[in-house]
DNA sequence: CTGAAAGCGCTTACAG
DNA sequence: CTGAAAGCGCTTACAG
C-alpha cells in the first residue's frame, strides 16, 4: 500500500506538506496543493487510520453503547431509529460507528467494554443510558472521553424525550374520550430511567381530570409483546368493566391487542388499547395503535449533533425532544 | 496514561518482554509472568490499540457492512437479527464491531466506504451481499481482507440461506391444504439475489402439485408493509376468487393481512396469508403468520465463525443455512 | 527465556 | 508557505 511518502516523493514535497495538504490546514500555495493532489489520485493514496490515529491521538471512530439489560437490544425497534440517526449524521462527517453492547452484569460493566474505552480507539461516545442502577458512562467520562448519554441519567450532555409530556398526552387523550376504567400495563420501577416520570405525567393527567392514578389497575409486563398478553389478560379478568388499556411500550400494547382478539373483544369498538413509542408495526397492527412518537431518529440525530459539537470544543445545551401524540384506530370513546 | 514502557519499569524487564507476555507467546517464566501482571494490574494498564494496530498490522475490528438500496437497513428486523449472532460471536472473540453503511449510488459504491476498506482499519468484513448489481465485497476482496458474505455472490466465503427449500416448503403448505388458487406478491427481479431461488422453489412445488406457476396472478410489492397491503388490494380486486396469498416477506404479509382486515376477510378462514423470513412482529400480528424461519441468528453467527476461520488462516466452507417451515395461524384449508 | 533496536505511517511543534 | 525531525505506543525479527 501506498505511504504519505510515496506521495511526497511523487509531488517532490515534504510528508509534513502532503499531511498539511490532506488535512486542509491553510499556508500552502494552490500549486503545490495541487501537485500533492495529483500524486494522491495517481498512486491511489489513502491514509493509514491506525497511523493517523496513533500520531494524533484521534480515531474518527465514534462509539454507539448500547447496554445489555432486560431485553436483547437487537429485537427493539425504537433502538434501530437512535441508530439510523446517529449513522446518518457519521456518515456525513465522516466517521465510524463503533457498536459495543457490554453486558451488564449486577451493575459492573463487561471488562471487554472498559478495555475498549480505555484503549484510546474512540473519539466520542453515545450511550443508550436509560439503566437507573448503572450508568455505562462512569468508564468513559473518567477517561474523558466526550460522550452524550440519551435518555436517562443526568449527565453533563444528554438528550432525552420528554416522557412527562408523553404520559400527560397519553392519559388525557383516554380522559378526553371519556374513559375513566382504565387498566395500566407498566414495567417494573427502575427498569428504566425514564418510567418514572411517565408515570407521573399519567398521575397529573389523571389527576387534572378529577382521577386517584393509585386506583387505577394496574399489571407489571417487562416491555416484551408477551408480557403486554399476559398483562391484558390478567386486567381483563380481575376487571372486566375496563374500557381501555393503556400500555407503556407499543409492543406490550401489541400483546394486548393479540390478547383482545382471543377473547372476542373488538378493539377500539369495545376495548381501546393505546401503546407508546411508535416503533414502525404500530402503524401496521389490526388496528393501528394510537400511541407516542418519541421521535427515536431526532432523538440519535441530535445526540450525534451534540457529540460533534462537543468534539469541536464547544459545550452544547441538553436537549429534551418533545413527543407527540399519534392518534390512529385503537382508541374510541368507550361504549359503556 | 500509563504505557507499556511503564509496564516494563516498573515490572524491571523490557518492553519486548511485556508485550509478549501480555499477547501470550510462550516461552517465558512464570517468574517473569507474574512480574509482568502485577505491574499491568497495579498501574491499570491497558494497550493502545492504535499503537499496536500500526505496528502488528491487526486491529481486531470486523466490519459488517450494509449497503442501503431499497430500503432503510434499520429497518430490517431479519437484518437485526444477523447482527446479534455476528454482536455475541465477536464480543466471545474480543473483537469490535464497526458498521458501515454505504449508499450504492448506480451500482458505484460510495467514497467513504472505499476509503474504510483501504485505511488498514478492519481487519475482516462480512457484508450482507444480497444486490445483485453490485458486490459491496469487490474493493474489501481486492485490497485482500478477509470476507465473508452473507446471502448472495457467489463469493468464495460465504454463509446464504436456502431459498430454493423455502420456496418449496411455504408452496407445498398451500397446495396441501388445498389451495389453488394462489396470488403471488412479490418483488421486482434483481432486487435480491436470493429470490430467483425462492421463486424457483415456489414454482417446483406448484409443477409438482399440476399448477402452472405463471398462470397464478401476482402482484410487486418493494417488502415494505403498505406495498404488501397495495398487493393484497389489487389481487384481491382483480381476483376475488383467489383462497390464498404468498407473500415473499413479512412485512408485505402484515400489509395484506392489514388489507385483508380492511376489506372484512376473516384470516385464516376466508383467506390465507403466508410470509417470508419470521421477523419478530410474524408471531404477534393478529392471527400469527405461517411463515418460513430463515435463522437469521444462526446466519450472523456461522458468517462470524467463518470469518475468524479466515482469520486464523483456515479454509472454510460455505454454508448453507437450512430453513423452517413455522405453522401458525394464518393459514387453513379453502373453504371455497 | 530475554532485550536492544528498528520500524509501523502518520502528525506536529519548531525553524526557516 | 515548506521541510527536517521527533515522537505517538506498540510489535517483531534478530541476537544473545
Amino acid at each position: 500500500m501506498p505511504t504519505l511518502e510515496d506521495v511526497a516523493r511523487r509531488a517532490g514535497v515534504s510528508t509534513a506538506t502532503v499531511s498539511k495538504v490532506l488535512s486542509n490546514t491553510p499556508y500552502f500555495t494552490e500549486a503545490t496543493r495541487n501537485k500533492v493532489m495529483l500524486a494522491v489520485k495517481e498512486i491511489g493514496y489513502v491514509p493509514n487510520l491506525a497511523a493517523r490515529a496513533l500520531s494524533s491521538g484521534r480515531t474518527q471512530i465514534i462509539a454507539v453503547v448500547f447496554p445489555y439489560v432486560y431485553d436483547a437490544i437487537f429485537a427493539d425497534p425504537r433502538i434501530l431509529c437512535v441508530m439510523e440517526g446517529i449513522d446518518a449524521e457519521c456518515n456525513l462527517r465522516g466517521y465510524n460507528l463503533l457498536i459495543s453492547t457490554p453486558r451488564l452484569i449486577e451493575g459492573a460493566v463487561d471488562e471487554n467494554y472498559l478495555q475498549l474505552i480505555q484503549s484510546g480507539y474512540l473519539d466520542g461516545v453515545i450511550a443508550l443510558n436509560h439503566v437507573p442502577f448503572a450508568s455505562v458512562l462512569d468508564p468513559v467520562l473518567k477517561k474523558g472521553i466526550p460522550a452524550v448519554s440519551i435518555g436517562g441519567h443526568a449527565a453533563a450532555y444528554s438528550v432525552s424525550s420528554d416522557h412527562h409530556a408523553g404520559g400527560v398526552l397519553i392519559m388525557q387523550h383516554l380522559l378526553e374520550l371519556g374513559h375513566r376504567r382504565i387498566g395500566i400495563i407498566t414495567v417494573p420501577d427502575n427498569i428504566n430511567i425514564g418510567t418514572e416520570q411517565l408515570l407521573q405525567g399519567i398521575r397529573d393527567a389523571a389527576q387534572a381530570h378529577g382521577l386517584n392514578f393509585d386506583d387505577l389497575p394496574k399489571a407489571v409486563g417487562d416491555y416484551s409483546t408477551a408480557s403486554g398478553a399476559d398483562g391484558a389478560a390478567q386486567l381483563l379478568q380481575q376487571h372486566p368493566d375496563l374500557t381501555a388499556l393503556l400500555c407503556l411500550n407499543d409492543r406490550m400494547a401489541m400483546g394486548a391487542l393479540q390478547e383482545a382478539h382471543r377473547l372476542g373483544l373488538r378493539v377500539p369498538d369495545q376495548l381501546t388499547i393505546t401503546g407508546y413509542d411508535d416503533i414502525p408495526a404500530a402503524a401496521t397492527t389490526v388496528p393501528p395503535l394510537t400511541t407516542i412518537d418519541q421521535h427515536s431518529l431526532t432523538t440519535g440525530y441530535e445526540a450525534s449533533r451534540m457529540l460533534f459539537d462537543l468534539l469541536d470544543g464547544q459545550k452544547p445545551e441538553s436537549k429534551i425532544i418533545p413527543v407527540e401524540l399519534v392518534i390512529r384506530s385503537s382508541s374510541a370513546p368507550p361504549i359503556r
